[in-house]
DNA sequence: TATAAAATGTTATACTATAACCTTGATAGA
DNA sequence: TCTATCAAGGTTATAGTATAACATTTTATA
């Protein structure tokens, strides 16, 4: 299980490898990375935090790619169904996947300090959330698990 | 670890069992269970499914008890933040909590079918997301376990 | 009763998201 | 090459979710 997002790391090679895979991943995949599209992923990698749709925009309209709010919705709902972002639900945000490519159930460590948001896996059918489906009869499609909480950076330093 | 939601019960008890666990816990921690807070409990005790503010909004001033949302979004922060109800990220939503009293980290799975929701438990520092937490240094304060898919009963049914 | 604290009522507004319809541009077949 | 088709983007309008701010009422307690 690999967590990226709070290690410091070499950021321009990690960008430049993210877009590469998506790339490839949507030639593969016969899906079309449009410049609107490939912005918005730009925009989501630049920074290991969740960005709302609003967020997006106000830089998608700054720089002449579309003023309202559907272009922002559109090109995120793409990312997200192409496997090259995920949607944070417990902040309305978006932000790029961390492990494109690989067949994973994410899992999502929220920083409530400075926002960071580090990607990691889980197994859908494993451990107690997989166990309490079996047990219900319960027959799982998609799995939203996201922990909240201080970040190693923020447990000493500003912590709100 | 005992879901509750999906199992043919007898709901009055359920309901009345859950509404003497709330009076019991806010007589015991000296917080005021309110007419509207009341009522807001029982609509959400009334079915094992997610509600949304407005619907609650809806009831409410059909009963006099409140027109504006904040009456409704009050009513609900009250509520999660004694423990006896939890929001639904991935719905927008809210939902009785089935295990007052136990000191429980929620964990939901939601019928995308009837909208059932029933509610499981997971420990926080175990599991996946534990390990993954821990080998990061992230502290966790509160985590968000939803899964979405078919109840036992949709899945043979008029499932959408 | 006087006072403070908690809860509620109300207005206004901010934030999040999508429906519907039109235009543009890429693609593929005749 | 033409043109039918479809995917994507542009635009307007509106739906759905949530909270800030302030006034009033209720409750608990000094």
């Amino acid at each position: 299980m690999s967590t990226l997002g709070f290690e410091t790391h070499d950021h321009g090679a990690c960008v430049d490898d993210a877009m590469a895979a998506a790339e490839a991943r949507c030639a593969a995949s016969d899906l079309r990375l449009t410049p609107v599209r490939r912005r918005v992923l730009e925009l989501l990698l630049a920074e290991h935090r969740a960005l709302g749709a609003y967020d997006i925009l106000g830089h998608l309209s700054a720089e002449g790619l579309g003023a309202q709010p559907p272009v922002a919705y559109r090109a995120l709902d793409f990312l997200v169904k192409a496997g090259l972002a995920h949607r944070i639900e417990a902040l309305n945000a978006y932000t790029a996947c961390s492990h494109v490519g690989l067949d994973h159930t994410p899992a999502f460590l929220i920083c409530r300090s400075c926002q960071s948001v580090a990607e990691s896996e889980t197994a859908l059918t494993q451990g107690r959330l997989g166990d309490a489906a079996r047990a219900a009869g319960f027959q799982i499609e998609r799995t939203v698990i996201e922990a909240q909480g201080l970040c190693p950076a923020c447990q000493n330093g500003p912590a709100v």
